[in-house]
DNA sequence: GCCGTCTAGTAAGGAGTCCTGACCAAAGGA
DNA sequence: TCCTTTGGTCAGGACTCCTTACTAGACGGC
C-alpha cells in the first residue's frame, strides 16, 4: 500500500469532489449554498465551480434565488453527465431501469419471458429492454449494475452452475451483451446478494452492520453481510448454501437441497424448488402441513446454525417467495429461537429489493465514474 | 460519510505521514533518499523533516553516508517515540513482548501458569510480565495487542463464555488489566483470529484475501478471512464452530464438540478435548485408529462443507495442536476432498502465531499512534 | 597532490491553493 | 426612500509544493 503523494492537483481535486458531492446529494445549490454545506470557503467554491462549469461538468440552471438579498444563482449538474444502467435477470424476464446521478429512475422497460426461457431468450430480452431505455436517457450510459438470479463469478461477471444447484438463467455473460452500450465498467452479482444490500439500506436490515440474509424461493442461497459490506468470497459464491449439510425430515444429515427432493417439492427434470407445491403443502392448519414446516423449519434451522456459528449475525433475515411467506417464517423463527445462540429473524419488506439493491450501487458508481473523470476544459 | 475537507494544513500532514512511514519501513535514511524513495522534492522533504525534528519525532542518528559525493546525514524515529505491547494469553501461561515501530520485538517476558490456571492467576502474571518488559523500553507504552485463547467479546474485549464451548482462560478484562502500564488503546482478539493474519501474512496463505483457518486443539474454533480481513461478526464471535451440527461417528448430525464426547476424547469435568487422548486414539496404523481418523475427517469435513459454502474461500488452513498433525490433517484433506466444491487445503507453519499475528497489527497500530500524534514543537 | 566528478543539501523564485476581510450588487422590508 | 440582508467578487496574504540553480564536500583518477 503506498501514500498518496501529497501535491496542490490532489487537492484541488478534492475541492471539486466536495463540491460535485454537495450538489449530487441536494441536486441544486447556490455557490453560497455549498460553501456552507461544505465549510469551504465562498471564493474556493467560485473558483471551482467555474473550472467544473468550463469542464461541462456543472451548469447554470437558469433558476434564481428569491428573498432578501442578492439573488443568487443556482447551480446543477449538466444534463449530459450521463446515466447509469439497471438490470434484474431472473428465468421470468428481464427488467432495465435507467438513473441519473441524483439517483432519480429516468426509464424502465421491463420484458417478460413467459414460456421461453434460457440464455439466449435472456439475452435477446436484455437486449430489447435496453434498446428501448437507450432513447430516453440523455449522455452517455458510463457504467451498469446487473443482478442475476443465478451464482456469479466475481472475475468474469458470467454466470455459474454450481453442481446440485439449479441453474435458472443459464449460461450467459450480461457483460458481453452490454458492451456495445454501456461505456464503463459493468458490475454483475447475484440478486440475493443486492436484496440484501437493499435491506440494509431501507429495509429491516437498515444500517445493520452484519447479518445474514437467506433467500428461499425456487432456488436456495443467502447472503453474508459483515462489516457493512457483502461478502462474496473468493469465487463470488459465497452463500451458496445448496449443499450445505443440515438436518433431513427423518433426523438425518442431508443436503439442504435433498430435503425438499425427500419432502417432493422439487420440480420434474430439475434441482429448483416448486415453490406452489410447496405452498399447498406447508400453509394451513391440517396435520401434514403442519409437519412439513416442521421439516422445513428443522432444515432451514441447520442452515441458520451454522450462519450463526461462522459469520456471528446480529440478525437474520429471511426473503424470497417462500421464505418471507408468514407461515412458513413464523415455523422457522419459532424452531430457530429454540437453539442456542439464537439471533433475532426478521422478514424481507423491500419491494423489488434485487433491483432496489443495484439501483443504489449504481448511483454510487455513476458519481464517483463523473468525479473521476476530469476532461480537459471544453469550452 | 462525510468528505475530508480540503486545506494545506492536511496536505502538509500528508507529506509529514509519509515521511515517517518512509522512515518506519526503512529504519534509517537521509533526506535524499526519502525523497527519492516518496517522490517527494528534496525541499520538500527537508521542510517536513526539520518540523518533525522540532517536535522531537524525528532524530539525527549521528550515521553519515559514504562514499561518493556530499556526506549525508541519516535520520530515523526518536529513540522515545515509544513501544507496543503484545501479549498472548491461554491457559498454560503468558507471554508478553515489546515492539518498536520498525517491528523489531525490544524485550520479553514469559510467566508459565502451571497446575494454577484460572482467569485470577492469568491477570497476576500478566501483570508480572508486563512488569519484567517495562523497565526494559524507552518511552510510553502507547498500544497494547492481546490475544487470548477463549472468545473476546468485540465491543467491550472481555473474554466471553459460550454454551458447549471450553472457557480455557476464564473471565477476565484484559484492557482492565493493562490499564494502567498503556497510554493508548487495548485491541483484545481471540488467538486463533491472530493465527489466521499471521498466515496471511508470512505463512502459508501468503497475500490470499479470502480463506478460513480452522484450529482444531483443546479447543475448536476458526478464523474467516474475507476481502483480505478476519471477519469478526457482530459480537466478535464469528468462527465458533464447536456447536456447528455436522457428522457424528454413526452417521447422526450431532454438534462438533459432541462428537468427541462420543469418541470418548473430552477431557473429565470440561467441554476441553483431551489432546494427548486423541493422538493416542487417532495416530497409528491400527484399525481403530485408521477409524477414529475417520471419524475426526467426517465431523471436520462437515465444518469445512459449511465454511466453504457460507464464506467460498480460496484455501483452508488446518492449525492448532492436533489439526496441523500430518496424519490426521492428511485424513481431512482425503476426506475432504471428496466432496463436492473441494478447496485446497494446507498446514498452518507460523510459529507461535497467536503472537505473530498480535505482534504485526501492534507495529500497526503504534504507527499509526505515531503518525497521528502531532504535539507542539518542543525544543 | 590536484582536479574533475558525483551527491546531499540549500537558496531563491514561482505557481498554485486556500483563506480572511472588505466590498459590491440587488432585492425585500420598514 | 433607506436600511437590512444575502450572494458573489476582489484584493491581499499565508502557506505548500515544485523547479532550477547553486554550494559543500568527499572520492577517484591521473
Amino acid at each position: 500500500m503506498s501514500l498518496a503523494k501529497p501535491s496542490l492537483e490532489m487537492l484541488r481535486a478534492l475541492t471539486d469532489e466536495n463540491v460535485l458531492r454537495a450538489l449530487m446529494e441536494e441536486g441544486r445549490l447556490t455557490r453560497a449554498e455549498i460553501a456552507a454545506r461544505t465549510g469551504i470557503s465562498k471564493p474556493t467554491v467560485s473558483d471551482s465551480v467555474r473550472r467544473l462549469s468550463e469542464a461541462g461538468l456543472l451548469a447554470d440552471t437558469g433558476e434564481r434565488t428569491t428573498g432578501r438579498g442578492r439573488v443568487g444563482t443556482y447551480y446543477s449538474l449538466a444534463a449530459d453527465t450521463g446515466a447509469a444502467l439497471v438490470a434484474s435477470i431472473s428465468p421470468e424476464g428481464v427488467v432495465v431501469e435507467t438513473v441519473d446521478a441524483f439517483g432519480t429512475a429516468t426509464a424502465r422497460a421491463e420484458v417478460d419471458l413467459g414460456r421461453a426461457p434460457g440464455p439466449h431468450a435472456t439475452a435477446q430480452a436484455l437486449t430489447e429492454a435496453v434498446g428501448l431505455v437507450r432513447p430516453r436517457v440523455h449522455g452517455p450510459l458510463r457504467t451498469a449494475v446487473v443482478s442475476a438470479a443465478d451464482p456469479v463469478d466475481r472475475v468474469t461477471g458470467r454466470l455459474v452452475h454450481l453442481p446440485d444447484a439449479p441453474f435458472l438463467v443459464g449460461d450467459l455473460d450480461p457483460a458481453a451483451v452490454l458492451a456495445g452500450v454501456v461505456d464503463g465498467t459493468v458490475l454483475v452479482d447475484n440478486d440475493i446478494n443486492w436484496a440484501a444490500r437493499a435491506e440494509r439500506a431501507t429495509g429491516c436490515a437498515l444500517g445493520v452492520d452484519d447479518f445474514v440474509y437467506v433467500h428461499l424461493g425456487e432456488g436456495l442461497g443467502c447472503a453474508v453481510v459483515t462489516d457493512a459490506e457483502v461478502r462474496r468470497g473468493h469465487h463470488g459464491l459465497a452463500g451458496e448454501i445448496a449443499h450445505l449439510y443440515t438436518a433431513g425430515p427423518r433426523g438425518t444429515a442431508l443436503p439442504l437441497i435433498e430435503v425438499f427432493a425427500e419432502l417432493g417439492l422439487r420440480r420434474a427434470e430439475s434441482t429448483a424448488i416448486d415453490v406452489d407445491a410447496l405452498r399447498a403443502a406447508a400453509l394451513g392448519d391440517s396435520e401434514t402441513a403442519r409437519r412439513t414446516r416442521g421439516a422445513l423449519a428443522r432444515a432451514v434451522g441447520g442452515v441458520l446454525a451454522a450462519a450463526v456459528a461462522l459469520a456471528d449475525p446480529r440478525l437474520i433475515v429471511l426473503g424470497g417467495t417462500w421464505g418471507a411467506e408468514p407461515g412458513i417464517a413464523e415455523a422457522i423463527r419459532a424452531h430457530f429461537a429454540e437453539l442456542p445462540r439464537s439471533v433475532p429473524v426478521a422478514a424481507a419488506q423491500v419491494p423489488e429489493p434485487e433491483l432496489a439493491g443495484a439501483r443504489t450501487r449504481a448511483v454510487e458508481a455513476l458519481r464517483t465514474a463523473i468525479i473521476t473523470t476530469r476532461p480537459e476544459p471544453s469550452a
